[in-house]
DNA sequence: CGCGGCATTGACTTCTGTCAAAAATAGTGG
DNA sequence: CCACTATTTTTGACAGAAGTCAATGCCGCG
């Protein structure tokens, strides 16, 4: 459960969120404005084609951004984590879905009061600027991903980003020793990030592990015993970026 | 040939470009910043993972924005077009290859001088998060594109994208008259953009000829009789954007 | 005219999807 | 704590969409 309006300084994504460059004055400011809410996993956080009043950082938990056709097709096109920005200067509605994976704490703001802030303080807009340019090679690198890796490579690529990304909570010391990895995702949720079926997700994951690649302890969780070789896997050539 | 310093008046992409917003006193200092420079058609503008010296502004022509693999798949994650922007304020080198397809002209700008620029100039800061935030959802439905349509779709879809961001040139009157499309790319450079091949690629444009849903003048020139009855072809919902 | 690149078409293969069932896991209530 | 159900995951058999390999056709150009 979040606090009601804990303060900015102990904040877990302080320093990597939008609000990460702002100076104690500025901070004071979004404090006034902020408020939280949370969400429990499987909850509607914003819906594609509907307004969304707020703009958020996500503050702990996990999300998906994902579209759905009418026949029900679904891709998704992003992974929230803690830090990710939810919404978008300048236009009111929201282009995909947004929905809790586990049980998420939003820090929200007004959307007129934080574009107000977007134009006033420097520090949040180029903040902004910066992670959405982030967020932009991550999508590239995802389109590459979803046009031309095989469902094996899909896998392999996908545990990889998942890794790095949790790399400061999970991973230990030497870059040679095991990582653990717990996945926020349900076969399925992981099926529509890569662009496969749920049955082609399962029989990639028993592939990797019978070649030992990987361990499953339990369904949702994963040693990877050789980090390197699985990269390797993931067709990961000298120019993908560690984003 | 593009003109050595021509007055940003009469610049063809004066109020769409990352200047858009820009005041006449901001458009004098850019106009002494900016050089142009032309790329023949295949030329390489940058290469993945090489530095890049400028930011730039398409002014002319037409590029993609591509990753090859190792093995020689390629995957294109971006069509570039006039008034788009290469390059990012705060990274110096590219992560995707950028190729001109027909002759470009690009007008650039040092990456330090316009790094400062962007942060002097909350005009050209705000218009390039816009067009950056823009961008982004251009990404986001490429991979809705890439990972849940069907060959057909795909071509569909580029099709109607393509007659759209063209459209200010080569569309008629009412929206139930034929359009007129020119396509920059071959079929090759098609096929890197939705992940397919180029027998592929091929086959689904003989396909919609025989459904009637385009007609193809040469290989290069195509015209669709019934927009509409392409969008749907191209599973839009109603909650994809026009971007 | 003939060469070379691009596009189209055909025959066949393969990877992933579909349909279906079994196994594992989680959740519920007695 | 344990049976029982519901959900998720895994596995299998088969189908189908797109890829691969190969040949042919089309154009522009020297």
């Amino acid at each position: 459960m979040a606090p009601r309006n804990e303060s900015c300084q102990n904040c877990p994504i302080r320093h990597s969120a939008v609000c990460a460059d702002c100076e104690p004055h500025e901070l004071a400011i979004l404090e006034q404005l902020k408020s939280y809410r949370t969400y429990a996993p499987g909850a509607t956080i914003a819906s594609a084609g509907e307004s969304l009043a707020h703009l958020s950082s996500l503050v702990s938990g996990c999300a998906t951004m994902s579209r759905t056709l009418e026949d029900g097709r679904r891709q998704a096109v992003g992974l929230l984590l803690p830090a990710d920005f939810i919404g978008r200067p300048g236009r009111a509605t929201s282009l995909f879905d947004i929905e809790a994976v586990s049980e998420v704490t939003l820090c929200r703001f007004e959307r007129m009061q934080f574009e107000r802030m977007v134009r006033d303080t420097p520090h949040i807009a180029t903040r902004l600027l910066s992670m959405t340019l982030d967020e932009l090679d991550v999508a590239r690198e995802m389109a590459v991903t979803l046009g031309r890796m095989t469902a094996r490579e899909k896998i392999a690529s996908f545990l990889v980003s998942l890794a790095r990304r949790q790399a400061t909570v999970t991973r230990h010391s030497g870059p040679k020793s095991p990582v653990a990895l717990h996945l926020p995702l349900s076969r399925q949720a992981i099926a529509d990030h890569l662009g496969l079926t749920i049955e082609t997700v399962s029989r990639q994951l028993t592939q990797l592990r019978k070649a030992g690649l990987i361990a499953l302890t339990d369904s949702r969780d994963i040693s990877i015993p050789d980090f390197e070789r699985l990269q390797v896997e993931a067709g990961e050539d000298d120019f993908t970026p560690v984003i």
